[in-house]
DNA sequence: AAGTTACTTATTGTATTCAATCATTGTATC
DNA sequence: GATACAATGATTGAATACAATAAGTAACTT
């Protein structure tokens, strides 16, 4: 959909990157002049990538006070992961249908790829994991439903972020393992069931950490050491 | 996500309406200059809106000569279907899993309005059997499939523009009320099938049309008119 | 001393400007 | 007459410049 004949995509690519390898956290402000400085562009290709990114979800655009790596709440992390599973069910269903030979030799060649880099390369190794799953919605040959778990993949990492522990760099490679061989026997129902607890695994891991929205809000910690007078 | 508080936004805001209500037709250029002196606003402002357009899909957006209103192939058509019948089996699922009663008195006050302009204002009339769809979604509660569904419905009436005969005026109002009737029920396997025939007949009304790419290409209408000389 | 107001600074919103690219027309050559 | 090349005009790409808004600071008032 993007071209990258402009020069405003490698800043849009970049900033995309650096948020979902986490190295720009949620809440970080985004100002345009440094941002284009580093870039060594102007403020209007830096602003360009910016409302890109805010259509995406992945960055805040707020009128007068500029653009921030957005904060999704807890409600929202949970309304994005309940229509991953949506999504992912309908990539199971479909690539069930067809025939599995390119399809499983396409996973079985990425996957070895995850196992490569597993416990050499993390950051490496979290984008492999992500990028399974939006392989498999591209061999669906549906450039929409591609499109849509491309994007709910990188706001997963950003609730990741914002809520998870620690990436279990693990990450569930053999629950991968798994989805491919159930693909393989063209078994839609053990496809779906197999993504399914592969997601809520991934979803149970990513929000366990306690809501820390204010993480960095002094009166809200300071609450803590009150002691009630009474 | 789209704040109003700037000068973009009605710009925005207007041409999605254009190209919804197929006044803009598919592929007809937009030129920032020209756009910018009907709102009085400039070319920075406008391009903004646009760059806004095309990451939604309605606007195509091609480095160094400019946007136009996005031109679905049949191919995407069939995409954008597919993946609708999808994510509108998602809200009916969901919406047979709640309490009927708040939505289905929200669903038949908007029939209401449906039924009113039936006759009467064609265009609203229109408008208003998509909205059904994108109330519907919203009834859900979940932002991000509202989104999803607002979109993608956006993406149907600019099929339609494409390649429907014309707008049957009637669009399944019917249809509409057999939803309602299943979703009080909480019958999810009928409100599905009820919306899985609703949307068939849809697309089936839409893709009617043989596709004319190049119903604007000079040479090709002019070939129409030249007398073989044998 | 607390709170308010005015001022200063930083940052964004938008318009304008200049450079680069593309499409089209005109011209020359074969 | 067809093709290739050059010139022109129109349109976009991107940087700069100016205006508007917000945030932070200091002085002032009570």
């Amino acid at each position: 959909m993007y071209k990258s004949a402009t020069r405003s995509f490698p800043v849009y690519d970049s900033l995309r990157q650096a948020i979902i390898e986490q190295a720009l956290k949620p809440g970080v402000k985004l100002p345009e002049d440094s941002i284009g400085e580093t870039f060594g562009v102007s403020r209007t290709t830096v602003r360009n990538a910016l409302v890109r990114l805010d259509a995406e979800g992945l960055v805040d655009l707020q009128p007068n006070r500029g653009a921030s790596v957005a904060v999704p709440t807890i409600e929202e992390a949970h309304d994005i992961f309940e229509m991953r599973q949506c999504l992912e069910r309908e990539v199971m269903q479909r690539l069930c249908a067809m025939d599995p030979k390119p399809i499983v030799k396409a996973l079985r060649a990425h996957l070895a790829e995850e196992n490569k880099y597993l416990h050499v390369d993390t950051t490496r190794s979290i984008r492999l994991a992500g990028e399974f799953h939006i392989l498999l919605a591209e061999l669906t040959g549906s450039k929409i439903l591609a499109n849509y778990v491309n994007e709910i993949v990188s706001r997963c990492s950003l609730i990741m972020a914002r809520f998870a522990q620690a990436h279990s760099a693990k990450c569930g490679l053999d629950e991968h393992t798994e989805i491919i061989a159930a693909i393989a026997d063209r078994d839609a129902e053990r496809a779906i069931a197999r993504m399914h607890r592969h997601l809520h695994g991934v979803q149970d891991r990513a929000l366990l950490k306690p809501d820390d929205a204010d993480k960095n809000n002094v009166s809200d910690i300071l609450a803590r050491y009150v002691t009630p007078n009474d």
